[in-house]
DNA sequence: ACTGTGTATCGATGCTTGTCAATATAGGCG
DNA sequence: CGCCTATATTGACAAGCATCGATACACAGT
């Protein structure tokens, strides 16, 4: 026992230990930034080996964060749709004082480009 | 090497590997019900000892995601105030398009008086 | 069909981490 | 002052999991 498992919980643990590792959430950032962008590109901006870009890239996929699109003999990864809703979803639910001001979840991005990849929200709460 | 170890890393790793363990998020939903919570009280929500809940509640205080304070003999714990604005940053990152109706990251849960949410992020680089 | 490239799977390994039992520390109360 | 309660710390242990090397699978050219 101990442990717990962190597969077959509930899905914002699944969730959040999808994000909760550097190898990742570099990925996920790439993704972000990119939008989409073969398997092999990731050996390179993570340094790992390939096949631990494969496995953090099922653990994503399982966990509902990337998807994936064969297009010959590569394979093309992006951001699930609804992962960024989740991961605010949950952000909304340890609201302490129950209600957050929506545009500070949001704050910062605008249309541009590569501009929003180091987050570091000034917070004000 | 491997692993690049979970602990001095970028502080939203550390955010979310804070958050991605049922215990802890256990706990984090408590606070987020009650907003004050006796550590005591913790052994009883989740199904853990008392060290456990100490630890735990230890690696989210070094997290920044809650705040404790003595009184008397017993300490209360709560939310840090911009616990939910840096996860709600880290959502934000992770659009894949580049940019979601805030009240979609805020929907389920305290939907109420959702104001200033529905102004949708706007402008600002 | 064969070869070559890109990706996934398998097995093994070592570090990390969640858990508990026992003990220590802090503070209130008689 | 001594006892009691609440919390933190220490040490030990087991389970996960991230990583790698080797290998298998998928697809595209030639």
């Amino acid at each position: 026992m101990a442990r717990t498992k962190t597969t077959n919980l509930d899905p914002d643990v699944r969730l959040l230990s999808a994000l909760a590792d550097p190898t990742r959430l570099a990925i996920v950032r790439q993704l972000a930034a990119d939008r989409e962008t073969c398997a092999c590109d990731f050996t390179a901006c993570c340094d790992v080996g390939q096949p631990t870009v494969s496995h953090h890239l099922r653990v994503l996929r399982e966990a509902g964060v990337v998807t994936s699109e064969r297009r010959g003999n590569w394979i093309f990864y992006r951001l699930a749709p609804d992962a960024a809703t989740r991961l605010g979803a949950i952000a909304a639910t340890l609201v302490p004082g129950g209600l957050i001001p929506a545009a500070d979840l949001v704050s910062r991005r605008r249309g541009g480009a590569t501009g929003a990849a180091t987050t570091e929200v000034s917070a004000q709460a």
